[in-house]
DNA sequence: AACACAATCAACCGCAAGAAC
DNA sequence: TGTTCTTGCGGTTGATTGTGT
């Protein structure tokens, strides 16, 4: 028995929005407010649209502040940080980039950071077409006389990507987009992990993280994880797990433990050498440390590591 | 000029979490 | 306490646009 739709999809407009459907839209939000109902919302205007389809639209196009064009370096370098540290976290990401949206950020990584990052990488995966297109972006890249990422970097990024994509057949094991989620035992993901045993592949269990992106783009203003947005049980139970983080083996499946424990070396090794500094660090990199008082993204203070991913990213992004 | 292919991005989908009842 | 409803999220799709041949 599966779950009853939203909305009628018979009766219910798909597909691109027409300027009318905006503007009818926009004003009535912006002289009544969503109602705190977007399934009732429709109606009440009179738009034959599912009330999913109008807030998607209004948060990523109508609403005020929204940002469109191109992303700055200072964006890209915020997204390609983050995207290392926590993954395909979309909505936490673009609550950093004001007035930008999680799936504008989520297509600007897919379209345009990834390739630049890996393109001219992975010259060994993959057949037919995805070679040939893998091939036409080797020849971007190679060709000129750019720097390449250090080999630190490079690796780090590709592992955090090799790791989601073998995710997907795993959906049981970890159904989380973080790459680095294998060794963050929660219980609160684990209970997430057992609840999604029949979901498919692109389920994302873990919400411990979430907040209103809304409220914060709507401020104006950089949000962050907070107490407020992070149940103070939740935050304690995540610190209290990621002292002692569990033993790769847990996952259960020697490809991901092997590239789990390759991770494991670059991040949590004592001594760190990349080509442009040695880190030393306490127990490495603390990736999910929910510091009371401290957000997530806050506390990043990042690594001289992280900053040597970004010194060597932001050269090859920006002197192509 | 016509076609094929690639890139982009708005919109959709299904799921989980949490609120409401 | 259990069920239903709504929201928010990330992944995916597909129409449109751009580029190369």
């Amino acid at each position: 028995m599966g779950r009853a739709p939203c909305c009628d999809k018979a009766t219910v407009k798909r597909g691109p929005w027409s300027p009318e459907e905006d503007a009818m839209l926009k004003a009535y939000i912006e002289e009544r407010g969503t109602g705190n109902n977007w399934i009732a919302l429709p109606h009440k205007i009179g738009l034959k649209r599912c009330g999913k389809s109008c807030r998607l639209r209004w948060l990523n196009y109508l609403r005020p502040n929204i940002k469109h064009g191109d992303f700055t370096p200072e964006e890209d370098s915020t997204i390609c940080k983050l995207y290392i540290s926590i993954g395909s976290r979309w909505s936490i990401i673009a609550a950093q980039l004001p007035g930008r949206t999680d799936n504008d950020v989520k297509n600007y990584w897919n379209t345009k950071l990834k390739k630049r990052l890996l393109g001219g990488r992975r010259k060994d995966r993959g057949a037919g077409t995805q070679q040939h297109r893998q091939g036409e972006l080797d020849g971007a890249n190679d060709g000129g006389e750019q720097q390449p990422l250090s080999a630190s970097a490079m690796e780090r990024i590709q592992l955090c990507m090799q790791l989601q994509e073998m995710q997907n057949p795993l959906s049981s094991i970890s159904n989380h987009n973080n790459p680095l989620h294998l060794w963050q035992p929660s219980s609160h993901h684990q209970v997430a992990a057992t609840h999604s045993n029949n979901s498919n592949n692109n389920s994302n269990s873990s919400r411990s993280s979430s907040f209103d992106v809304t409220v914060a783009a709507e401020q104006g203003q950089s949000s962050s994880l907070n107490d407020q947005n992070l149940g103070g049980q939740q935050q304690m139970e995540t610190t209290a797990t990621m002292d002692g983080l569990a033993s790769p083996s847990s996952a259960g499946n020697s490809n991901i433990v092997t590239i789990e424990a390759e991770l494991q070396e670059l991040l949590y090794s004592a001594t760190t050498t990349t080509t442009d500094s040695v880190v030393t660090q306490q127990g490495g990199v603390d990736w999910w440390s929910y510091e009371q008082g401290r957000s997530p993204v806050n506390c990043w203070d990042f690594t001289p590591e992280t900053s040597s991913v970004l010194q060597d990213y932001t050269s090859v992004v920006y002197d192509m």
